[in-house]
DNA sequence: TTGAAAGCGATACCAA
DNA sequence: TTGGTATCGCTTTCAA
């Protein structure tokens, strides 16, 4: 099957064997190509037999758009950034791109990333780490690239973004930590938190005061000076020390619950029996028999979804308005805040 | 900055304002460039003054060969993997190449991948999961595309294999598990579980034979029907379901070991004092306080920078016979089979 | 529907 | 060291 040329099979070649001419190739090829069934077969037949493939390089010239579409990620050791990665890598082949990812870890990078984007002609940017930089925006647009960001949110034109739903994913924790019986509730955060966490705890705050005045005028905000699990677990320690005490704890992510709940653990104190903890993300591991963590689920694969459709209406009509694409959340009950007719108290009672 | 012209700065743009020829400018822009120190300076000025960069498609299709490199990945949720993947951006982006991944189902899947790859004229691939097929090496090598294998192995000519030493992994795991007093050891794998896993296995297995021929023919090798966490569980299960008995038991990875880890608790037995487990990865999770799991670590950083340099060595002499580049590893000891000195029998005696 | 031909934007060879 | 030019492989008008 291999011809005996040294270098890749052409277009050329392919009309050549096929007795048409080149345009005829790329045409049969192309989506709203016009080709007779006829010549098409033709065409068809000839590149089977010489194994021919379209040259990305040269059709991305062409056309000023590769088939590629970058992702900026960061932290993939947090298991739901590298879930996150997995369900935008499947939505993204699934509908024919191939995705460039890259791992940034400031605001420069960032930016160097991008522009190393455009210079490949990418068809849309995906960011789910960094603030997406205004200049860099306007570059994209320049060259009419789409840009979305995951998670996170920022006035910018022409610039989509897509969360998840923060507002009912706290409704749903106070209401659980409530009716478990929870009466001093905490709010668990990292001190320079992501635009998602941050928006999390700013709901909490809210729905406890509208629904539990009296629960908000006690709500305890515990700020991790570190992130991640040894973050959540050096502020249990934390907490213990300054003889703190909590029934009811909502976390900003997986990772921060996880460690708090092992930090307290390390105190002899341990979830449903002596409080109640909800995270946030469901990865994996919240699901396993050590932590059993009650969290709110993320839906990933929605999210993946939402943001190939911005970046693919936007493509085809850049002049859009901004849009926010919400994501739905649910609340997963497990161990740690179980049903809640097993309530905080009655264990306490026992 | 920016020019009026609707579509991107070219060469050309940047030629015509230091008023140079466009081969001048490329050649500023190239490793090897024969230009004088006076026309670069031209060149420099006017290209940051009209924001110039380099289009990568027509740079790729020029020189046959895109600043792209194919990352083959697979269950990124499996912590170790996506730790793997997140050093090897490191080292790709840290090499001024760019990370094109992938993530693979099945062999079909691989297939598609491996080819589509070759359209994008991708400096070199990485294949971290599944058996890269014969043909499509062929393919590669056709397209002169260096092909690097990581944590499997076959004798493939001209492709490069970049492995974890397991076989001082099983040395450094027997002796941790003899030494501690461990009489009837087990060793626990995935049934269809990756070459990284048998070969772990296997020299888990000689080394026994060759050291202590006795734990050698009691050894008990626990077959999980279900991979990851779930299955390590479920072997545990299964296993005092039987009523088998080990006090020292080996894992083909973290996830396996944590589930198991975790079974056993489910009825009420723990390491280190029903038994000693050691598992291989050493994930973040392992660390943590819930598990506290001794395993081998793997070098990701080694193993990243060692899959590249293949690549690069390979690009420059294609004809380069086979290598094998063995990562050492390490063993991590913590609680569930700590130092030597606080041997399983002795806690049993307690 | 078809083919001829003009790009897309950079590189590299060759002669000066 | 320089600039002119052919080339990389495909897409896309424009006539026919």
């Amino acid at each position: 099957m291999k011809s005996t040329k040294q270098s890749a099979v052409t277009a050329q070649d392919v009309a050549d064997l096929a007795g048409v001419s080149r345009a005829a190739v790329s045409r049969t090829f192309t989506k709203n190509g016009s080709v007779s069934t006829e010549t098409r077969e033709k065409v068809e037949k000839a590149a089977a037999q010489l194994g021919y493939q379209i040259n990305f390089l040269a059709q991305g010239l062409n056309r000023k758009r590769s088939m590629l579409i970058g992702v900026v990620v960061a932290r993939l050791s947090d298991p739901f950034r590298s879930q996150l990665l997995e369900g935008l890598l499947n939505e993204i082949q699934a509908r024919g791109y191939q995705a460039l990812v890259t791992e940034v870890g400031n605001a420069e990078e960032l930016e160097a990333t991008i522009r190393r984007f455009t210079q490949f002609r990418v068809s849309g940017v995906i960011v789910t780490s960094g603030q997406p930089p205004i200049d860099l925006i306007k570059e994209c647009i320049h060259f009419n690239i789409p840009v979305v960001g995951i998670n996170r949110y920022a006035a910018i034109p022409n610039v989509d973004f897509v969360c998840s739903d923060n507002v009912t994913g706290a409704q749903l924790a106070a209401q659980q930590l409530i009716k478990s019986g929870c009466k001093s509730i905490g709010w668990l955060n990292y001190q320079y938190s992501t635009w998602g966490g941050i928006t999390r705890g700013e709901a909490f705050s809210q729905v406890l005061q509208a629904t539990e005045p009296w629960c908000y005028q006690q709500l305890v905000t515990i700020c991790a000076q570190e992130d991640g699990y040894e973050g959540g677990r050096k502020a249990a320690h934390e907490m213990h020390k300054n003889g703190l005490k909590v029934d009811g704890i909502y976390c900003a992510n997986a990772l921060l619950a996880c460690g708090f709940l092992d930090g307290m653990r390390e105190h002899g104190m341990d979830a449903p029996n002596d409080f109640h903890i909800i995270g946030f993300d469901d990865t994996p591991q919240t699901a396993q028999y050590s932590y059993r963590l009650s969290t709110i689920r993320q839906d990933v694969i929605e999210t993946a979804k939402r943001a190939l459709w911005c970046l693919e209406s936007r493509a085809q009509d850049a002049s859009l308005l901004q849009r926010l694409e919400v994501v739905p959340v649910s609340l997963v009950l497990r161990n740690t805040s179980p049903e809640s007719s097993y309530s905080v108290t009655q264990l306490k009672d026992k």
